[in-house]
DNA sequence: CGTATACTTGAGCTTCCTCAACGACGGTGG
DNA sequence: CCACCGTCGTTGAGGAAGCTCAAGTATACG
């Protein structure tokens, strides 16, 4: 059995800077795996065994409270590290990773990290970039949450969506996997019935269109206004 | 010029498994920085040109948003690093830092951490499992932002103060620098009078005393319970 | 002793959540 | 192909948590 294809890395920042031998050898140790719709990668808790790269689709990373509320922390897009504990120092996944579409990935065991390391010390800085940026985006999430209405939020998480998974249809940009008001609601700390609202408004100022687990942003440049403008009406 | 004395760093994580050959390395490329309270350390947007472990006193970091309102990132205490943007592959401080109380830090410049990196490989997994623990206390945030009350929040900071700066004295544990009822309002993204009703009933309650610019706690066991339990009176 | 900064407390109001009911879409099986 | 049913979405009414506005009071520092 022969090594994957370079070329399904390609681009990819944290392999981006390997030689092509290091690459070959990056890629000998990974495995890829299909995750249909709405299976689990890895949960919440469980023993982190492995780290992936996504080759295809999409996912849902979801942390679970005490009390059995659900927080959209992030969705992955292909190109993206996800799983990424062991690197970190822990020993269990903090979230839970859900297909929201049929899902191809890249898995290495968490144990070959080691080796790779050694043989490819510039993962390391990919890596640290990687993490920095998720803490900045969360430390950015906290600003947010600690500092805007819901509206602005909302708009700012349909922002993000759009320039991580949006796909250009007919008249707009739609996301380009099934989201529903409930997952929108749970990635801007309120409820279905707000988000709901909020959408029905954004539709009648021709702003969105959406139904049944979709969204498709008409409006991008209004809706990036909402987002960052002042509270200016 | 003798190089730094070791036991200044003693027991501080990214630096405990080095060998003393190394420690001594590492200490001769820094400078201790004295920090009076209320000066700054860095500047959010400021070029990142280094890097800092707090030997004595404590920091507020603090994020400024474009509409001029602050939120408070965290408190740093000593033994803990801040500032490392560039391990992170930073080119500026995402955020500022403000002494709070009279301080003092060891300050590495930002290009010698290439130097630092080849010859102890080991300070890099320090600093993921660092950068790593931050993500995670920050993710943590945004699920307690999203989900629980003010009231909740604002015991929870407690807690985590009380636990990083907490100072035993006569009845209870003070929080051991000036802290005003604004910035815990900005830690937990609320408003100082929301806060000061919130401690003025606990003070009636006996679960605090406080005045001004200085929190006591003096039912830690309690402030827990308030923290960490359901809804539940 | 005066002034600046921090804290307290009340009253009214806004935003958003909760509760409730209904409507619509889409997949499945007869 | 159609009817059914589960899931998702919409919308209204009411209420509560917490913010805003507004004084007034304490504490430290010069």
């Amino acid at each position: 059995m022969g090594t994957l294809d370079p070329s399904l890395v390609d681009g990819m920042p944290p392999f981006a800077d390997l030689t092509p031998a290091d690459l070959d050898f990056v890629l000998s140790l990974a495995k890829p795996v299909r995750y249909p719709k709405g299976t689990a990668v890895f949960a919440q808790g469980g023993t982190a065994d492995s780290f992936f790269v996504l080759l295809h689709g999409h996912l849902q990373v979801v942390k679970l409270t005490p009390e059995g509320r659900q927080v959209v922390l992030r969705y992955v897009s292909p190109g993206e590290m996800f799983g990424i504990a062991v690197q970190t120092g822990r020993a269990a996944y903090p979230a839970t990773a859900v297909a929201v579409a049929d899902s191809i990935a890249l898995a290495w065991p968490s144990d070959c990290w080691p080796a790779l390391l050694t043989r490819c010390p510039a993962l390391a800085a990919g890596i640290m970039r990687t993490v920095g940026s998720r803490l900045d985006e969360a430390h950015l999430r906290v600003v947010e949450m600690s500092t805007q209405e819901v509206e602005r939020r909302v708009a700012h998480a349909l922002v993000r969506l759009v320039r991580q998974a949006g796909r250009p249809v007919g008249e707009g940009i739609r996301i380009d996997f099934p989201i529903t008001r409930e997952d929108v609601a749970q990635m801007t700390g309120t409820t279905l019935h707000t988000v709901s609202r909020i959408l029905s408004s954004w539709e009648q100022q021709g702003l969105v269109e959406s139904g049944r687990q979709r969204i498709v942003v008409r409006d991008p440049d209004r809706l990036f206004a909402l987002a960052e403008r002042d509270g200016a009406r």
